[in-house]
DNA sequence: AAACTTACTTACTAATTAGTAAGTTTCCAA
DNA sequence: TTGGAAACTTACTAATTAGTAAGTAAGTTT
């Protein structure tokens, strides 16, 4: 791999692991070996730097999706909680969360850019909600869109109040989402 | 107010907007009108302060729930949710969330009492919802415990959300929160 | 009135930060 | 084999950061 995506690779890692604010140049540089100026050679600034991790983020997203939209709902559903999974298991939150929760104080084409990376997995998420619950694969009362929100938010969190209180608060908040959503017997 | 005071709530809000590393003694002292030094008099390290923050939220929770457990339970519950409406009309996040997402990188005693305030919270809503249900107020399938997460978690990332897709996604959240509680007719 | 405390300010240090400019090595193409 | 581009390093700057030490003014206690 090229010493670009290796950049882009730990700094999504450190986003979402200390922050955006948290991490530095030399943090990168130092894991990769190389000198402070080199991250500068790849990305003038960091404005560009963490523009670029979503950015990649958004690639990543779309062929994931892609990829997953071919299988039957319930595999899409249970692979898009597996996502969140493969995160709490390295301890890290998403990177929605993670840069939600600094946005304020970011550069605004950073926000700009989650947001289209988070209607993105709102969209996908509401469309396997719809048609699992036309399938009856999936049993709610609310809206799709609604009910995506909801176990959008229940996972962001979930991982976040996994660092706090422990890896089960996942595991819990994972079993309830299927239980409402009425499914059982998985893996 | 004391100047003791003013400043853990000064830095509550930068915690709550920027980040715990993104703010600066600077801030705080150019807000209050003060000298850099005259914050670390109060808190000599930026550890002791963010400690404090936390305990004072700690504090601030326990006098509330002892407040509002006086109250029915559906009043508790909607009066839980406008706890995290009131962040999201300041376009902030709430403690946990904000810390949660930065406390890999963050003095580990931060990490231990935001652990106290999470199961606080999370306590006082499995019993509110434990006794919701039993008096058929709410309705749900999981445990109180397990319910009590999914509603934390959705009200925790609802306000990051918020901040990244707009005001309206909060709504979604609280409004979807209650129909699955088949919560009707409020407000 | 003297001693002491509280709540600061002034003035500083050392470390870390993002960012730049100029030079160097390595490889590839004409 | 020479020219040039890619991918760096070296060496630096300026700003910001947390944190400290010494001094001061106002009030409080003895």
């Amino acid at each position: 791999m090229d010493t670009r995506s290796q950049i882009l690779q730990i700094a999504e890692r450190l986003i979402k692991t200390k922050g955006y604010t948290a991490f530095s140049y030399h943090d990168i540089a130092q894991e990769l070996g190389v000198k402070n100026a080199a991250i500068h050679y790849h990305f003038t600034n960091k404005e560009l730097l963490g523009i670029a991790v979503v950015e990649r983020a958004i690639q990543q997203w779309d062929a994931y999706r892609t990829r997953l939209s071919k299988e039957p709902v319930l595999i899409q559903l249970l692979e898009f909680i597996n996502l969140y999974k493969a995160n709490q298991q390295e301890r890290q939150v998403c990177l929605i969360g993670a840069i939600a929760t600094q946005v304020t104080g970011l550069p605004p084409t950073m926000g700009m850019r989650l947001q289209v990376l988070a209607e993105s997995i709102h969209t996908y998420l509401s469309h396997v909600l719809e048609e699992g619950k036309q399938k009856e694969i999936f049993s709610f009362e609310t809206s799709p869109s609604q009910k995506a929100f909801l176990i959008i938010s229940n996972l962001a969190a979930g991982l976040q109040l996994a660092r706090v209180m422990g890896p089960q608060v996942f595991q819990e908040i994972k079993s309830g989402i299927l239980k409402e959503l009425s499914v059982y017997n998985y893996e």
